[in-house]
DNA sequence: GGCACAGCATTTTAGACAGCATGTC
DNA sequence: CTAAAATGCTGTGCC
């Protein structure tokens, strides 16, 4: 089928036509055979990397030249920015919407298409955004996610909503290969596309005794080091001008092997060591020098302890062929698209909480393999696993390569799942009484599959008694609506278990404490969690002797939640750290993280401490301007004793000690030490910036000294919106 | 006494979404 | 309760 030939602007057709695509790949041209440009609902189950973002696109372009409006959701952050970027064009309007970078809801809804997470879309149900229901087609990447045990539920409760809404709208699902796609079809009311095609050929064998062994055929590669199998897997790809992706289970592994693969590339061109040099100069951490020492030779390892700036470096050394190979944790296999010549699945084991090393799902090992072969580069993409004896070769062909995919399955009767999805569901008016309730819950994946809700309905009943029991949701007579407190949850979009946690302890306590408030926050489901070494156990005791005080829970006595508590609060005492203004460097090295755990944990505790400050303001109104500061300070890694300076806007932790350890403690005391003193301290650029807020505030507000943290701007632009 | 090392015991172990309002060094 | 691999510790043998 021939782009010419397509109901799609002539614009897009010009565009891909330039990008050199004149024909479509056979699983699209089945899309549009069976009327994806028709408005018809259609589910998508092919490999990775076949070209489903251009299904999406056509159908998207069709639907705003009839005057419609487009929503499509992704997973991750990474991947709304990729996708946005991949949209953008001049014709159109592409919005993002993801927590760390998004506009004012209403002016979201003036683009034809926009890119969110489910999360995000979940939240903007909640909170009303006008322009949901005017979106004629919802599409949903990695649909098949709803699978998964944390996240999947959201991601069903945000397609139930959006079809609750837009009873008209077109769904289009695009997922990887799973084993029931008939039923994920079947509850959309979709249309099915399979297929196994491939644009690149991939070919799938186990590495055993020297060779690859293929279904029909080996290839031998050739024995450089005795000892490590992986690495000559890797160095063979390089031989030939390849490169290598490398799936382990640990970080530690990860490392471990970017180290082995510096010492055998040795590559020496000058370009990588600018990629070193910058990664040097960003991490002073040791795991910033590892990565700096491996990419000047030309490897790398990729995990979540990387900062933002080191990823994007590696990823960027990668594209452009300086960095033949990277060793990884499942970061790279979900996250955003880089593919190589070769992907070794070295580890197929990977430990999970509570039940030891567990062989990884088929589907994830198709995840990993889909990333080899890069289209139109490469002339094939090879996926390898490692056989560690002569019968493994057979299993981990039929464990893996010949295996069935997994099937999908809900996940929203699990125990807590939907605590807040009854909630929502509540708060933002889906369902008034008990029989809406279920009705609603009728229409889900989970009763589709099923063809009974006995679960849902137990799961939906248990959270309506723990909703009615902490107060967030009242029932009288036949009704069923939200409390002030209820509501205000289910907009912050926490999981109201945080909720009933941090207000039942920020009730009962007469002096405010950052440190107490900090270990309740930590305690919480929503907050991500150190694990507790053995040897951390005493620093631990420590901590709780010197801050009885301070602390606002205490060590428990049945030994089932003691490690829950310790996790808790070691968490606590890193995040304790960093608003103490202890260096990045050294947390890192105190409580062996990466740079990218840091943000990752900064991150989430601003966002519940900025819920617990609105909490606070309904319930314990005398915290709440502490609670306030407080996330202000953990914003920016700060002490309290720097807060009038942070309000300056270029003013960041560094820069604010700095000009309060040179007796400028306030920014009148700017304004008498002048601006000379803040130029030989901060530079020219920075003190003008400074000294420019500083004197408008003088004139617009004269005397009066208690101005609103937040920026005068923004609601002067609210007034005329 | 001090060192090297085998062999056994202990320890450790992936990832990442959300509020709000714009800018760190 | 599950497990693999790295690290830590102990005790032996040797100089």
């Amino acid at each position: 089928m021939l782009i010419q030939d397509l109901a799609i602007p002539t614009n897009l057709k010009q565009r891909y036509t330039e990008a050199g695509i004149s024909e479509l790949y056979p699983p699209q041209a089945e899309c549009v055979d069976k009327g994806i440009l028709e408005g018809k609902n259609m589910l998508v189950a092919i490999p990775t990397a076949s070209g489903k973002t251009l299904i999406a696109e056509m159908a998207m372009h069709h639907t705003i030249t009839n005057g419609g409006k487009c929503l499509y959701i992704v997973p991750l952050k990474a991947l709304a920015n990729e996708k946005f970027e991949e949209f953008c064009n001049k014709e159109i309007r592409v919005g993002i919407a993801t927590g760390d970078f998004d506009r004012r809801d209403d002016m979201l809804g003036k683009n034809d298409i926009i890119v969110a997470t489910s999360e995000k879309v979940d939240s903007l149900l909640r909170n009303n955004a006008k322009w949901i229901s005017d979106i004629t087609l919802v599409v949903i990447d990695e649909i098949h996610l709803i699978d998964s045990q944390g996240r999947g539920p959201t991601l069903e409760m945000v397609i139930a909503k959006m079809l609750f809404r837009n009873p008209s709208m077109q769904v289009i699902g695009l997922s990887a290969t799973i084993g029931n796609p008939d039923k994920l079809a079947g509850w959309l009311n979709a249309e099915l596309v399979i297929s196994a095609w491939r644009p690149v050929d991939l070919r799938q064998g186990v590495f055993f005794n020297n060779r690859i062994h293929f279904r029909g055929g080996t290839r031998a590669v050739k024995e450089i080091s005795k000892n490590y199998d992986d690495l000559n897997l890797c160095l063979d790809t390089i031989s030939e001008r390849g490169q290598c992706l490398v799936f382990v289970s640990s970080r530690r592994n990860a490392e471990a092997f970017a180290k082995r693969a510096a010492a055998a590339i040795k590559s020496e061109d000058p370009a990588l060591a600018v990629y070193a040099e910058r990664i040097q100069k960003n991490a002073e951490t040791e795991m910033g020098k590892t990565l700096a020492a491996c990419v000047a030779k030309g490897s790398a390892f990729h995990h979540a302890g990387l900062g933002r700036p080191e990823r994007s470096i590696v990823e960027e050394g990668f594209r452009k062929g300086l960095i033949k190979c990277i060793s990884s944790t499942p970061t790279l296999a979900a996250g955003l698209n880089l593919p190589a010549r070769r992907v070794i699945i070295r580890d197929y084991h990977r430990f999970a909480a509570g039940e030891g090393m567990q062989p990884i799902p088929v589907s994830e090992y198709h995840q990993m393999a889909g990333r080899a072969g890069r289209p139109h580069l490469d002339p094939y993409g090879e996926a390898v696993l490692i056989a560690k004896d002569e019968g493994q070769v057979e299993e981990l062909f039929e464990w893996y390569i010949d295996a069935p995919p997994e099937e999908v399955h809900s996940k929203i009767a699990e125990p807590t799942a939907l605590y807040t999805h009854v909630l929502s569901l509540i708060s933002s008016g889906f369902a008034k009484n008990r029989n809406e309730l279920t009705s609603f819950m009728n229409r889900t994946f989970y009763v589709h599959e099923h063809r009974q809700g006995r679960l849902i309905q137990q799961a939906v009943n248990a959270a309506l008694v723990f909703l009615v029991n902490s107060e967030m949701v009242v029932e009288f007579g036949d009704h069923l609506g939200p409390t002030e407190f209820g509501a205000l949850v289910s907009r912050l979009y926490i999981d109201p278990r945080s909720a009933a946690m941090i207000i039942s302890v920020l009730r009962e306590k007469e002096i405010y404490s950052d440190l107490g408030l900090l270990q309740v926050i930590c305690s919480t489901p929503d907050m991500p969690k150190l694990y507790v070494r053995n040897s951390d156990i005493a620093a631990l005791s420590r901590m709780m002797d010197t801050h009885t005080e301070d602390l606002w829970l205490s060590l428990p006595g049945d030994d089932e939640s003691t490690e829950a508590f310790y996790r808790a609060l070691k968490t606590a005492m890193l995040l304790s750290d960093w608003t103490n203004e202890l260096s990045d460097t050294k947390i890192c090295e105190r409580y062996s993280v990466g740079p990218g755990d840091i943000y990752g944990m900064v991150e989430s505790v601003t966002w519940l401490l900025h819920a617990s400050a609105e909490l606070a303001r309904i319930f314990v109104s005398a915290f709440h301007f502490k609670v306030r500061e407080y996330e202000i300070c953990m914003k920016n890694g700060a002490r309290r004793e720097l807060l009038p300076l942070l309000r300056l806007r270029g003013v960041g932790r560094v820069r604010a000690r700095r000009l309060f350890n040179n007796r400028m403690k306030t920014p009148d005391e700017i304004l008498e030490h002048g601006i000379d003193e803040v130029i030989k301290l901060l530079g020219l650029g920075v003190a003008e910036q400074i000294f420019d807020q500083l004197q408008r505030k003088k004139r617009d507000a004269p005397g009066s000294e208690a101005q609103p943290i937040s920026s005068p701007g923004q609601s002067t632009l609210n007034r005329f919106g």
